[in-house]
DNA sequence: AACCGCTTGTCCACAACATGGACAGCAAGG
DNA sequence: CCTTGCTGTCCATGTTGTGGACAAGCGGTT
């Protein structure tokens, strides 16, 4: 979180902090005084930065409730964007395959530094369902399935950096983050392929995932399950985590076909 | 483009600037000195602004080339944006019909402020192409078929105000582009539904376009179709027109059924 | 080799600019 | 009526961004 910016840049580490604290809020958007708390800067800088880049239209200010999204400027851009990075369209077709087997919801996300970043959610059927995770939530790597799944399979010198944090994740996301279940955790999915996340960040919501990667070999992304506990028994375990690993691959493969230009 | 900066946002006007440029640039990306040049700021200034964009992923900075993307927190910030502002996936299976049934490359463009911004390509299979117009790249509205069928369907009002400058901003993309003709082109476009647009940019590089409307009816994007003069002869205009138009309404009124929420 | 033109990367004195404490105004709730 | 929490704005202050200047590298031309 604190990246040592580039010298005389300060607003730029800000602007990019409050994107992402906009861009990770649920779809009705979010409001000043939490932009100002998330961010720990002061009222009036936030409010001048953000009508900023709402100016610019990187953000959108909607005039009744008050509330931020991001803007259209940012949309023409990422689609843009997409056309370096584009995974969505391979993964789509998994996450409704998954969506429709399970009844679970089914989730994409990519890693983004030393966090995941939610991309992608297709609902399952299951009339119970977990809000936890949506499109645009961000966690460290190590909490939620996706980030354990992608963890087990980092270089072993990436997993100690990660975890060497002081218990600061714990803190943030529940005692049951420390780095030794982590690590324990990571143990138990190399040797499944999957991850099990047992209701870690919020009790009876579990997860289950599996990494998908990229042309480098690297886990780069990772399809998820969600739902509650009664639907993660270990009986049932063995199929969802066939599933995800079977769509992971499929992905994974597909990402590897593709002509190594554009 | 010289908007009215809110006030103690200097960065933020230049940032988004940074980013619209290198947004636009072809996919090789661009170099320091392109991108000085295009923003008119100091080569240190663009230096550092670059580099703290690259600390935080919103720009790629590739190692070996020197070239300027965008970055990987852009395409996910976009990804997340585009829930609200999706348009693609109802576009991209008229511009495949497009491209299939002329052989010209189809594009989807949207509005963005007083500019449009191409969003979508898909190729066509006549062996000669255009490269003027690729994803990213922007338009005064005016300039360019696309920019000219929407601009076609604005308010007299607004109208006046983009061309109050004699066409002076238009007119960076090629003499003919004066205020008088443009209104003229606009005139035709709103007879027809459809706008051509005869190699005003570039000699020999034609393009047809149509507006797609938005749930408020406005005209907030355009398909178009580019090609070389031969391929766009009066006789093949109309049919050309026609496909455009019947493309434009399907997207038009699929997203009027759109549920209003999300 | 010496020179040129163009590049990237870095420094630092200067002052322009972003900053944030403080205040006004408004709406909702007790 | 007072309190709480919000949005929007001002402006003195000094932190922060700025950009002129210089160093160093690279490839081509004479």
């Amino acid at each position: 979180m604190a990246e040592k910016t580039v010298q005389g840049a300060q607003v730029v580490g800000r602007v990019a902090q409050l994107l992402r604290i906009v861009g990770r809020s649920p779809e009705g958007g979010v409001a000043l005084p939490a932009i100002v708390e998330a961010s720990g800067l002061t009222r009036p800088t936030v409010y001048r930065l953000l009508n900023s880049l709402a100016a610019e239209g990187l953000l959108d200010h909607h005039a009744e409730t008050g509330m931020w999204h991001l803007g259209p400027e940012i949309y023409v851009l990422g689609a843009v964007a997409a056309n370096r990075y584009a995974i969505e369209d391979l993964a789509r077709p998994s996450l409704q395959r998954l969506a429709d087997e399970t009844g679970e919801s089914a989730f994409l996300s990519i890693r983004r530094g030393d966090e995941t970043v939610c991309l992608l959610r297709v609902e399952g059927s299951f009339p119970v369902r977990s809000f936890v995770l949506h499109e645009g939530v961000r966690f460290p790597l190590g909490v939620a399935s996706a980030g354990l799944a992608i963890m087990a399979f980092l270089p072993d010198a990436e997993v100690d950096r990660l975890l060497d944090d002081g218990g600061a994740r714990a803190a943030r996301f529940g005692p049951a983050h420390t780095a030794e279940r982590i690590r324990a955790n990571l143990e138990v999915t190399r040797r499944n392929g999957y991850t099990v996340n047992p209701g870690l960040i919020l009790e009876g919501s579990w997860g289950m995932g599996a990494a998908v990667f990229d042309r480098q070999s690297n886990p780069a992304w990772a399809l998820s399950l969600t739902g509650i506990e009664q639907r993660f028994r270990p009986e049932r375990q063995e199929f969802l985590g066939k599933l995800l690993l079977e769509e992971a691959h499929k992905i994974t493969q597909q990402l590897g076909d593709q002509a190594s230009g554009r």
